[in-house]
DNA sequence: TGTACATCAGTGAACGCGCGTTCACTGATGTAC
DNA sequence: TGTACATCAGTGAACGCGCGTTCACTGATGTAC
């Protein structure tokens, strides 16, 4: 490969890294293509030659960046079978330092809101995250316990509490509230996930 | 009262209705303060005799339309002691049809991610309403179970899975994951509020 | 090896557009006498 | 009751600003001979 192929490919990676920060920090629309090209070092017309729109762009970094949560949320597990895994993973999603790190963690807070009113073309894309994320968990759940949700439910219902559960933790940072709600997710989960 | 201040206050009503459904279907930026007076039947330079400014606006409508959604969810509750009563909220709120009529809905789902980035000033107006939905669920909450989750908690946490269930419904709407993340959710609360 | 030309990643200014907000103005309603 | 003036809700155009995208251009790198 060229020099000049493996600068590009260096900036491709740079603008990508820089728009992951973004996206999770200020959402898709707070994630302007000129700051992402800022943040890469990069002049904001230079842009066009990596990406075909900032709709590309975003479904990238949406991809990339689940991708990375799930591998974080998900590695070196405990192999003990009679451990709770699935809780163990939710007390992994649901703390304060996640909630003030949003530039390293889930992109999912940032963006679904806007995905449900003004963003829809990036549904595809959530729907792939969320099902790989649901399969992840599911993979690590104990059978299902008499009348209690199967093993999809518990997923898809812990996902939605842990989305759920940061993103107002977030929207309520720097009041009391927003402690209390990660506690209370991680409680209410934890007893979805282990009752019997 | 004149006239003049009757056709007043029948605007300022206007604007606050056509902003209530704007916020909760595009959100806090979707809701262009022109495309709110075209709704109230208005042209855009009136807006400022009404509203110091669109934040004032939106946390006008945040308290209305919270105070609404609430009154609903709470209507109407059996009064025997023994009905889960916490489940019936729950099953109200995580509906199909809530997902497809964003415009009379709960207008939590559209803002939470918008006030957790790009939109803080509306922190303190979003605690305000958490902490009345909580303190409302809480009212209707069981006796807390032997090491299950405080009431506070419960109401805290099914606050969460509702609205992270609701804004993920809608984010996914038209994907066959959309009906499943609601059931998921539903069962899931109705486990943690009910285990013992 | 040296030279002339081609390529192309990146620059920076401009494009059209839409936003929140301001403001001079209009005309119906209210008040004073 | 009638008339002259004051008030003020609402209009519509303009303000400054920032957005995503485009494009002529630059200059370092690569290719051909």
């Amino acid at each position: 490969m060229n020099a000049k192929d493996q600068q590009k490919e260096r900036s491709h990676e740079s603008i990508l890294a820089s728009a992951s920060r973004l996206v999770r920090e200020r959402g898709i629309a707070g994630a302007r293509v000129a700051e992402v090209m800022k943040g890469a070092g990069l002049t904001v017309g230079g842009f066009y030659a990596h990406f075909a729109s900032k709709e590309a762009l975003v479904d990238d970094v949406l991809r990339r960046a689940a991708e990375e949560m799930r591998a974080r949320l998900f590695e070196k597990l405990p192999e003990r079978p009679e451990q709770d895994l699935l809780g163990l993973v939710l007390r992994r999603y649901l703390t304060p330092a996640h909630r003030d790190a949003p530039l390293v963690g889930c992109p999912m807070p940032a963006v679904v809101g806007e995905i449900g009113t003004t963003a829809s073309a990036h549904a595809p894309v959530l729907a792939e995250i969320v099902a790989a994320m649901a399969a992840e968990m599911e993979a690590v759940a104990h059978a299902p316990t008499e009348g209690g949700p199967s093993k999809k439910h518990l997923a898809l219902g812990l996902i939605a509490l842990m989305v759920g559960g940061l993103s107002l933790a977030r929207a309520l940072a720097g009041t009391p509230l927003s402690d209390e709600v990660l506690k209370a997710c991680r409680a209410v989960g934890l007893r979805a996930a282990t009752a019997r």
